[in-house]
RNA sequence: GCCCUCGUAGCUCAGGGGAUAGAGCGUCUGCCUCCGGAGCAGAAGGUCGUAGGUUCGAAUCCUAUCGAGGGCACCA
């Protein structure tokens, strides 16, 4: 821990004991950022009625309580009674230093098992815009908290089971597996499903026709014929060459170990439901097996019912999501659970979750939360559904997005090679789509904009990655001048944390920087001199806090705000603090800072699942 | 009808009890003999949907109201 906000609150909770008692040490001490200072203290406006003295004397007390040995060089009262420090420089040079010398960052305090559920396209259906937050947005949380030191089990519960599928089969028999038709469910997959839909809504319902064909189908996958679900599972393998594609492209860390589709848990839906019926949880009504969590009411103010079982006997997937719950509790050991799935299912999820408490199959200390993403809209200011609203092909988008940054690689660094700047062009467009969702609230509603995805400047993945390029060509220089035989000791890329090494960064994190020739050199002392290096350096001792709060909130755009932040304080810094034309011992010093801001875009860029370029 | 989100600068969005509400885009003005201009410095632009209430203090909490989107019985 080496925050100087955090740090302070025990000095002020003592000071405030000591001045008023004992029985206010408890008090919030009100420690916020501050315009005027370092950081301001607000307790003694709420303090002075419960003390009886005006706010200003009240803030006078706690002041001359107040034991900062060291921390603060000023301390004010101001206005209604604000107390304004600022904190001493040489602190914070000691804490930063600190970090410098130990870059991982202070991760968590007790470790959870965390379930997440994020991405769950559907078999044989195109991924749209939506599916892409959920992945890219659970994804980067899956990331964060297991920087923060928690195990995190990733669960991809894809669409694999249901009715559809006795059509979905049938038609892959009938074109043949190696046909071109059949490769759509890997090219274009919702091309396959409309094939197969248009097939069956055309087909009459003679005993030989698609449709009964269909039918049957459906009935010999549900009742596990051998040979229907071996075809079944060839199909749905087939579907997962898409995904990895997809995920393949976007740099995301699910694998197909991760995924736990709804199949997984179609043998254990009957049970499940008996149970509920037997305890009395769930009654049938119209026909269907339902239970009526407390607390939900429908339309005419009448309970609400949650379909476990359809009337036809069939199960949906309200039925799956309760057995997704205990199977995370009991089989996972989950702490924590939460679904990144859309808002529009908020009612449904909460409805699960109630009738899980109630079933004794979700305790009260396991927490399950809703992350719930925000809709993607179309034009029209609607949901862009796959159905019926702009077919917006995620491969295309990705493509587009990847061509764009190309041209603008192609005419800002000629004199890169073409294998760079593809790679780059790779990097940075994708990053700027990832960025784009994850930058938002996640809960944020937004209309589809490509040129909001493909921004390159402004609060954007590129801006952030292009201030990390430029820390990586000062430092590639004074290792050069290492390397001509210069006398700058700090510097070259040997130790530079690589992107995309996922999770915790690696022990050789860019601050103890290795000479060129390789050989471990103790990292320079960081002087905070110049207010670019102050106002850089506190922001640096926010790290730990943010990320902290990013997986306690679960809203990685705290993160893209960060790091946003710091390219921002970094290039005011650039502009106005020569580095490597500086007299030696500052230039040595401002190579370190440089060291640690790089270490930190590279690494909070990792977590948000977004590559670092070595140049751009 | 009930429930969930959400109304903040021209646009896209932050901020979720503390002083003069912040960014980015766009607009306007400067800055490449200087480590990378995908950049930097600055300007203009907002009675935080409206009305009450709680509080020493409200964009933030509560109530009402207007407006937008979503959900509300067998598709997931």
């Amino acid at each position: 821990m080496n925050n100087p906000a955090e740090m302070v609150v025990p000095r002020v909770q003592a000071a405030i004991a000591q001045a008023f008692g004992e029985e206010f040490r408890d008090t919030d001490p009100v420690v916020r950022p501050s315009q005027f200072a370092d950081i301001q203290v607000n307790a003694a406006m709420a303090l002075a009625k419960k003390v009886g003295l005006p706010p200003r004397d009240a803030a006078t007390r706690i002041v001359e309580a107040l034991e900062l040995d060291g921390m603060c060089t000023g301390v004010e009262i101001s206005g209604p009674g604000f107390i304004n420090l600022t904190f001493d420089g040489t602190w914070i040079e000691e804490l930063l230093n600190a970090q410098a010398s130990r870059p991982q960052g202070g991760p968590a305090a007790h470790a959870q098992r965390v379930v997440v559920d994020y991405s769950s396209p559907n078999v044989a259906k195109e991924m749209h815009v939506g599916h892409l937050r959920t992945t890219v947005v659970g994804d980067s949380l899956v990331r964060v908290l297991e920087a923060l030191g928690h195990t995190v089990i990733r669960q991809n519960h894809i669409g694999d089971w249901g009715t559809p599928f006795g059509m979905l089969i049938e038609h892959w028999l009938e074109i043949g597996e190696d046909s071109p038709e059949a490769a759509l469910l890997v090219e274009d997959p919702s091309a396959f499903y409309q094939a197969a839909r248009a097939k069956f809504d055309a087909s009459d319902s003679g005993p030989d026709s698609f449709a009964t064909r269909a039918r049957l189908r459906v009935v010999s996958l549900q009742s596990a014929h051998e040979e229907t679900l071996e075809v079944w599972q060839r199909l749905v393998d087939h579907s997962k060459v898409y995904f990895n594609a997809i995920y393949s492209t976007l740099g995301v860390s699910l694998q197909d170990d991760h995924i736990a589709g709804e199949s997984s848990y179609d043998a254990h839906l009957a049970q499940l439901c008996q149970e509920l019926e037997e305890r009395g949880l769930a009654r049938v009504s119209e026909g269907a097996l339902c239970t009526f969590p407390a607390g939900f009411t429908g339309r005419d103010g009448e309970p609400l019912p949650l379909i476990i079982r359809k009337s036809d006997g069939g199960y949906g997937y309200a039925t799956t999501d309760l057995a997704t719950i205990r199977y995370r509790v009991q089989e996972l050991h989950a702490d924590r659970i939460l679904y990144v799935v859309g808002a529009p299912q908020n009612v449904h999820l909460r409805m699960v979750m109630e009738t899980a408490r109630e079933a004794g199959w979700l305790p009260n200390a396991v927490e399950a939360t809703h992350v719930q993403i925000g809709n993607v809209l179309g034009e029209d200011g609607k949901i862009l559904k796959s159905r019926s609203g702009t077919p917006v092909k995620l491969m295309a988008l990705l493509d587009e997005a990847v061509d764009r940054a190309r041209a603008v690689v192609d005419s800002s660094r000629p004199d890169l090679s073409e294998e760079v700047r593809a790679v780059t062009a790779r990097q940075v467009g994708i990053g700027a789509v990832k960025y784009a969702d994850l930058s938002v609230g996640h809960d944020t509603e937004y209309v589809f904009d490509f040129d909001r995805m493909l921004a390159l400047s402004g609060n954007t993945g590129p801006y952030v990655q292009y201030a990390a390029a430029r820390i990586r060509s000062i430092v590639r220089k004074a290792g050069e001048a290492v390397a001509a035989g210069g006398a700058v000791s700090a510097g070259g890329a040997a130790g530079e944390p690589t992107a995309g090494a996922g999770g915790a960064v690696s022990a050789g994190g860019a601050v103890s920087v290795g000479g060129a020739a390789g050989e471990p050199t103790a990292a320079a002392t960081i002087a905070v001199v110049e207010p670019a290096e102050r106002a850089l350096a506190l922001h640096l001792l926010e790290y730990g806090a943010t990320l902290r709060k990013v997986g306690e909130l679960l809203e990685p755009h705290r993160l893209c705000a960060y790091l946003f932040e710091l390219s921002q304080l970094f290039t005011s810094f650039y502009d106005q603090c020569p580095v490597l034309k500086a007299e030696e011992s500052v230039c040595e010093s401002r190579l370190a800072l440089c060291a640690l801001v790089l270490h930190r875009l590279s690494e909070g860029l990792d977590l948000l699942g977004i590559e670092t370029p070595e140049s751009m």
